[in-house]
DNA sequence: CTGTTAGCGCATTCAC
DNA sequence: GTGAATGCGCTAACAG
């Protein structure tokens, strides 16, 4: 049988009262008394059993999720499954509301996150906006001891709990070999299209692609980044302009959103060109199919919600994390391997 | 305040004792009474506080996992895994075994499944070799209302409640898609090393290979399957042999174990081929970051056994599994997204 | 057939 | 400072 609090209680000759206190770094127990009783929890080797702390506590947990709002497929998707996580609310005791903002928007990012510490969450995740302004409201809530993840693009400089997203500098060194090895042999230059350099995953991704290409691809030209701000009619333009002032293009590797406007220009051109996208959405799977898009890469947005719920619990409770799994991984679809066949629902990933 | 067991008591006017027999459908309970209480459960929208449950019934679940044993790097791998669960058991609430028997050993297997049987578990993990005998051993186990589920290979026409694993069929399509892509504008015969085609996971990425190759890559000649048994002597024999006889070779799909074996004939022969095989294994993750791999397809041992142990958990108390959660990813490595660079320790993979 | 009662392991009043 | 008592939501004897 695993020891309990009484076997503490029992071994260091107190009562269940002061045990708990010291469990719980509660103050009212006279140093002496806290040695004995840390050295019997040491002795016996207690583990607490959280779920029946939980049961005493009636604890739930008030979550809140800041993303961007706006028009973008891979943002909603992540949406409908944190919404999916407010129906398991009540099983996993937790009581989450979402906020949203406009993207690529630092203020009024800081600014909800602001908004966000006045309720006193026991947890925030977020889509950051890479600026110290941000970073300077996750460490406003740091100090109020409220946990904070960060969601899909990360935040430099800050001190947040975690990063529930995918290596993006691998993902752009994976896009890299790929489309290496899809060009061998195939002479031209490969265009970069981008969302914005204001967020940390569209940089990262953009520097892991380059340097692969320019070490183990040399010779590979690569045209100047366009930045379409994750927008289609943006996208659909700067790609057709690129597509016509150098027919040459072999490839194309699209490190952010608004692939509908990258996948217009492409029909528009007729373009033979390679293509690497990122996220799985009915558009980018639809191009795959049509063999538009070569591969798409992709992190689940489903396995990226729960695990941010996972590690504010445990970061809440003081608890240690799994992290090989909330390591979240870089899925490769190509036009044979996606799953389920049917018209593509809102909820593509999945996880674990 | 989510409505408990009292709750239902109350409403339905009868007591505890009463409403713990109908939640958990034992008997002596009239037809009459149990219908009330039946209503007023649904109309209160009452859910059972499952952590509440277990503190209750102190349970603990006895879990067995049949593996095969030998020097196969994957399924150590494994049941390093396992040894990892059975670390975190005293939080699970788990109390798991661990079982070898001889691979692709039908008769053996399904031994080892009816001496688990003995023990009466909470349920039992296998990696199945897809036998009549195994189906019915594990048929068995589910008269006896013991969960079973199977693990990294399947099996057909048997009762077992879930498959912790890859689509395998999808993982051929997979290596087909990448290898005609690598392949584009280089003539030569695709050779294939496989385990046994008495397992099931090997079975289906034959066939979901060579299909996709027939379709997408008409003219690329597959050559005769090379059948190794997961052995790296034997492995190294075959290719060997082949890279003799068709010095023409422009592919090799892998889509066993036995690497070693794989990776020795390569060096020996100074094959140029693209080769893309399984598993991500301190030799496999070497012969890619030497240029002899191109790619490896891998799946997550960790997230497999932790989906395991989630899903039998969920099963023996009749509860629903997140689909999404559980579905186990085909993980797409090349020299260039390896995760962690420092020497590859056993436990590679991670998870959702 | 049905109800009463005493825990599971922990947290939290309220006395002392 | 410390302890005794009560309850979280559910289960499981044991009575009736």
């Amino acid at each position: 049988m695993r020891p309990t609090v009484h076997d503490i209680a029992a071994a260091a000759g107190v009562s269940l009262a002061t045990v708990d206190r010291v469990l719980n770094l509660r103050p009212g127990v006279r140093a002496a008394t806290r040695e004995k009783v840390e050295q019997a929890i040491e002795q016996i080797g207690f583990v607490r059993d959280v779920a029946a702390a939980n049961l005493a506590k009636s604890r739930v947990y008030p979550f809140i999720f800041i993303l961007p709002s706006g028009d973008n497929s891979f943002m909603r998707g992540l949406e409908t499954e944190i919404r999916a996580a407010i129906d398991r609310s009540v099983f996993e005791r937790t009581q989450i509301s979402i906020v949203t903002v406009p993207a690529f928007d630092g203020p009024a990012l800081a600014n909800a996150l602001d908004q966000a510490r006045l309720s006193h969450p026991a947890g925030v995740a977020v889509v950051a906006v890479d600026s110290p302004e941000v970073a300077a409201a996750v460490n406003r809530l740091r100090t109020d001891n409220i946990p904070v993840v960060t969601l899909v693009s990360d935040l430099a400089g800050s001190a947040r709990d975690h990063f529930a997203g995918i290596d993006n500098a691998a993902a752009g060194r994976t896009a890299a070999g790929l489309m290496g090895r899809f060009l061998r042999g195939r002479p031209g230059p490969i265009a970069i299209l981008a969302g914005s350099m204001l967020v940390r995953d569209h940089r990262e991704r953009l520097e892991g692609f380059r340097s692969l290409i320019e070490t183990e691809f040399p010779g590979r030209m690569i045209l100047p980044v366009l930045e379409g701000h994750d927008d289609p009619v943006e996208a659909e333009r700067l790609v057709g302009q690129a597509l016509k002032s150098h027919p040459d293009i072999a490839g194309i590797y699209s490190l952010g959103a608004g692939n509908r406007g990258l996948i217009a220009a492409l029909k528009a051109h007729q373009s033979g060109a390679s293509v690497i996208a990122h996220e799985l959405t009915p558009h980018t799977r639809k191009a795959l199919k049509d063999g538009l898009i070569d591969a798409v890469l992709n992190q689940d947005a489903g396995h990226e919600v729960r695990s941010a719920i996972r590690v504010l619990k445990a970061k809440a409770d003081g608890q240690a994390v799994l992290s090989a799994q909330e390591r979240i991984r870089i899925d490769i679809f190509l036009k044979d391997n996606l799953p389920f066949d049917d018209a593509a629902p809102a909820s593509e990933g999945d996880d674990i």
